[in-house]
DNA sequence: CACCAATTGGGCCTTCCGACCTATTCAGGA
DNA sequence: TCCTGAATAGGTCGGAAGGCCCAATTGGTG
């Protein structure tokens, strides 16, 4: 019984290379698609046994589009596959029911273990990000109810105040935004600074790019 | 005579799939890389004919490899890969001597071709990147002088300025390192905010973070 | 229950920052 | 040669930013 395999990233060299890799390792790779909305139509009509998404791609990403697969019920079992091993997006993506999240540095017969697996009712993972990705799932089975993203740096709050600074906001205008006091946004960046080792603002938004707690436009 | 290539890239599915791609049309892989220092290391010892690197890559980035490799005479042309077609980064490529500048959304015939090329002594491109090229040629042969990165947003000493401000210095820590005054730096900084479009140093060193023009640590 | 972290807010103070004005020197292009 | 742009530096001024004190509420956790 061959496994049938939907491909989905936007880069086709990329998708190429999967797709003599996966034909070669005995899949049947049955389309490609190089977004998040073909790759949902895609699944629709083609129903394969596992899907090979990419996590960044027009349209839809990756894990909006895992989600939508999964919650349409056509019972493919869908495979991230990432640039970068990045903890919110393995929450998202395990949120969503992906099978399995693998990043790129991953030899192509990993990536063909990880979707033999994934078609068995398996979850595979980088190994790498094994650890996270036991936590995460342990999160899952012991209390269903979301959890806001595991190992945060910085509060929720916080995190906001740093997104708007990076976004280009004042205080004041970082107060407006959030219906609180300057004084309130000024402690809670008093107290990023201490998280970040930061002395300003600037050190601070930057230091949270590096760790990629906010993205930069 | 077959091509001898040399792989540059950090993430091992594109090698592999690269590796494959590239020997089924006819070239001799003659050695893979997963980061800048390596690339320049493997190509001072192999001497390949050309040199497939990914633009970002741990270490050293494949702008900077392949300076360094065109610097070192080893006489290998370099073809770069990039995610995205930015036109600062093919820019910069070119002005470091590459011979090619290749989307990751090519296929793989026509990266081939591009090697192929390449290894004939032509500098080929991405359609979509085609004019600026050009553009960057023409500027490269209508004036052959070393020109410190041309089209330079801001200038040397603002870029210097910006730098420090990113590595964490405040106005005065500038100025002492510059051995210029405080005012001279808060000149400098008005008009890089100008020049960016920019209203405080953390939006300046974040829009110059997005154009590339300083490091982030 | 007691404690802690998060979130909210206050006051006070010093320093920094950015806007706007001017000015000199010097190198390079029209 | 004149003019522009870069780099240098000064002043003033209002607002922003950051340090350092403080306190109230809320929601968990031990």
């Amino acid at each position: 019984m061959t496994v049938r395999l939907l491909l989905a990233d936007d880069h086709r060299l990329l998708r190429e290379g999967l797709r003599r890799s996966m034909s070669d390792a005995g899949f049947d790779v049955v389309g490609e698609a190089c977004d998040g909305v073909e790759a949902i139509q895609l699944a629709g009509e083609l129903s394969p046994d596992v899907i090979l998404m990419d996590v960044t791609m027009p349209n839809c990403d990756g894990v909006e589009a895992c989600r939508q697969v999964i919650d349409s019920g056509v019972g493919s079992r869908v495979v991230m596959l990432t640039m970068h091993a990045d903890q919110e997006v393995l929450a998202d993506a395990i949120r969503a029911g992906a099978a399995g999240y693998l990043t790129k540095d991953c030899s192509t017969r990993e990536i063909a273990e990880a979707v033999r697996m994934a078609a068995e009712g398996d979850t595979v993972l980088s190994p790498q990000l094994a650890r996270s990705m036991l936590d995460e799932v342990r999160k899952l089975d012991s209390h269903a109810e979301v959890d806001p993203s595991q190992e945060r740096v910085v509060s929720k709050r916080e995190e906001e105040v740093l997104q708007l600074i990076a976004d280009g906001c004042s205080t004041p205008e970082v107060a407006a935004q959030l219906y609180i006091s300057q004084k309130t946004v000024k402690n809670h960046l008093a107290s990023i600074y201490q998280k970040l080792d930061a002395r300003d603002r600037t050190q601070a938004v930057l230091q949270a790019v590096r760790m990629g707690i906010v993205s930069l436009s």
